[in-house]
DNA sequence: GATTTTATGTCAGTCTTGTTGACTTTCCAA
DNA sequence: TTGGAAAGTCAACAAGACTGACATAAAATC
């Protein structure tokens, strides 16, 4: 491995120290959404389900589907227990009563605030240790490295137009 | 949220896009390696294994279960799978006789390059498009995201001293 | 030498979260 | 109006995490 590497960034070694750094990094972003998740009974697929319903209220679960890339089935056992619990509210459409609307409860919307108070945390820490350079580098990456479909949901949340 | 917002770039807008950028990205950052293995019957715990054994040459088990962050019966199911299906060679150690030494077999190698090259491609071209000083901020962020504990592990790693 | 600790492996059982298959309700278009 | 497609639900299963209990062997210690 390496032996012309064109680019110096463009090395197996960093590559990998790359892949690595990812690997690692994901244990410390969930980590303290898990610690929360826990204690209520809940596991990252709540959160996830939490997490994008707080940021599109109203969505379908069709909507949510394609966002998350599970199956129905597998999603619906999630916002079964949510909203058996009272954190999520399920609304029949009223253009299309196939559809199920989905918005937080104030429930909801507080252990929404508890679990991105935390990962907000997190990432404002690694923000300010590394600093604001690298910020933009950071997301630049991220982005490039999404799957285009997956892209297209992230641009598509609110308030990513400029920043 | 964000009202006086300190310095721009650690408004409560900023960390959410951050936050939802390491979502998308990381499933980004496994679906090459998914599709191997799923062709393969395996999945992204044997991936973790084959990865750190190979980085590791000769680690014990008790070594990858503090790295990985599994228990020892969650990664010995794996591993059983692994050295059954002849990708990985368990020998007992020759100074303390209880611990196994994990190397990969030349079919465990061949695997790993695989997953290895699909994975690094991608991280390449997100290299590419952003650019090296995206790359270095990208690292940046993701250091001072790990818990310390896993940092230890990340540094531990061979090849990283510098760069 | 006896005891304790450490490293590893195993069995059994549970939980989360993914899967597929079968089904109902609703909408829409031929 | 009827037949297909879409949205959602229920049931059953699998992977991979977990805990707890236990076995074995070897090292370390008293």
């Amino acid at each position: 491995m390496m032996s012309g590497e064109g680019r110096l960034f463009l090395t197996d070694e960093q590559l990998r120290k790359g892949i690595e750094a990812m690997f690692f990094a994901y244990r410390g972003f969930t980590a303290d959404p898990d610690r929360i998740l826990e204690e209520k009974g809940y596991g990252r697929a709540h959160h996830r389900a939490i997490h994008f319903i707080h940021r599109c209220p109203g969505t379908t679960v069709t909507n949510l589907l394609s966002i998350l890339g599970v199956t129905k089935q597998s999603l619906n056992r999630v916002l079964r227990a949510l909203i058996e619990d009272g954190l999520v509210e399920s609304r029949i459409g009223t253009t299309d009563r196939r559809q199920r609307h989905l918005y937080l409860t104030e429930a909801g919307r507080e252990l929404e605030r508890q679990l991105s108070d935390a990962q907000r945390n997190r990432m404002r820490a690694a923000y300010r240790a590394a600093g604001p350079e690298a910020v933009a580098g950071f997301r630049q990456v991220l982005e490039a490295m999404m799957d285009p479909q997956l892209r297209r949901h992230y641009n598509a949340m609110e308030g990513n137009r400029d920043e």
